[in-house]
DNA sequence: GTTGATTCTTAACTTTGTCTTAACGTTAGT
DNA sequence: ACTAACGTTAAGACAAAGTTAAGAATCAAC
């Protein structure tokens, strides 16, 4: 399993130049324009690394360092700045947000390639991932496509929607199912143990007397 | 199947004498003009290799590859410079498009040959291949002409317009019927399987409960 | 217009795979 | 250890898609 790294640039070319050479060098990219869309992939891709350029709309990179942080789910996750000018090193060496490095641009490719082998070596990339994408009704498991059923998708899509909410049995019935239709008690457990005969057993966790999570 | 590959030039004279060679060689060749015409081409043709020109009116290579790597469906293409000049090398190292390598000009036949060759018999070649040109309306599999009828035509459209993407079945009803035409449940059905009888069962997937995906 | 050919839709039936159920087994908390 | 809650399995019900042929609609040619 290659490592994943999320690159925050509002520059499309600096976005495209650094993710084509990223995935050539056998890591898995996701790209966002700018730091807010940055959060919302990051909650969802957990990349190992980020590289952040510092001056963005919507939300700068020292402020979207910040917020990372500051969230603890990822502490494990290296942040590399991008960052155009020394003043700007500066102030982001003065803030002090967490981050492990930065890269001036123009950005040397094999500087960059090396710093992100540096520091990603000693990271063990392998735990399973799991990324659901619902335009194409897709699942990636690792990295492989997995079509599921609609009931499926739908529970799956459901937990996932939250990781780490707790879904109570009677909310999910509500939302799969509808308020209209009434199943069995043990349909859910059903579609549960499918689901977990595709995806592994280790991202569905069962709260007994209550309901089921999704575990990002 | 032979491989593809695409000639983009502006001089017509080396177009004509690398595609002629080429096709003597066993390739299915094409050739574009300028950039913009190879972004065309390309998006339908999907070659295995680009022969790129770096200068060029209109779009040069430079940018054409770069336009070609941003956009995704072109990660397994190869792309290999054709530059004049030590000058015009040095360049593509340093932005470091993308590209495989480059071939100086004047050609050598024998070096051109070698490098293609070298680079495609990693490559296989003979996965089917479906070409749609709705200019034309008209559609090549393995390089044979297929006309269909103007529903099959819009519908294998619609599917392969976005290749991986599912779409519902009430999706579409709406995109290739229209709002107001009320057909019957079994028509999108009987539609789907002509096109399957014609260009086979591999690229169109159903997804049960939800619609249909096309398999780029 | 009439003809003939092709395309499109419908309807009846078959096949396929999903969803649910029910019976039984296992686990975790008291 | 008891028990309520969840896990597992396989079978059957069910719904959705596949198939086929026939007839309706469309279109081109005369």
């Amino acid at each position: 399993m290659a490592h994943r790294i999320l690159i925050v640039d509002d520059e499309e070319d600096i976005r495209e130049f650094i993710r084509y050479n990223l995935v050539k060098a056998g890591y898995e990219v996701r790209t966002a324009r700018d730091g807010e869309e940055a959060l919302s992939i990051a909650t969802q891709f957990r990349p190992h690394l980020i590289l952040l350029d510092v001056m963005m709309p919507v939300l700068d990179g020292i402020e979207t360092c910040r917020t990372l942080r500051a969230d603890g789910a990822f502490d494990d996750t290296f942040i590399l700045f991008l960052s155009a000018l020394d003043q700007e090193q500066q102030q982001i060496a003065g803030y002090d947000v967490g981050a492990e490095d930065y890269i001036t641009k123009p950005v040397s490719l094999s500087i960059l390639l090396n710093r992100i082998q540096a520091i990603l070596k000693r990271t063990p990339s392998s735990e399973n991932h799991l990324l659901i994408d619902p335009e194409k009704h897709l699942v990636h498991l690792n990295g492989k496509p997995i079509t599921l059923p609609r009931k499926e998708f739908d529970l799956l899509g459901l937990l996932a929607s939250a990781p780490g909410r707790l879904f109570t049995r009677e909310e999910i019935y509500n939302r799969v199912w509808g308020n209209e239709v009434i199943v069995g008690d043990r349909t859910i457990d059903v579609h549960i143990r499918k689901l977990r005969q595709k995806i592994g057993d280790d991202f569905i966790s069962t709260v007994k007397g209550v309901g089921y999570k999704f575990i990002g």
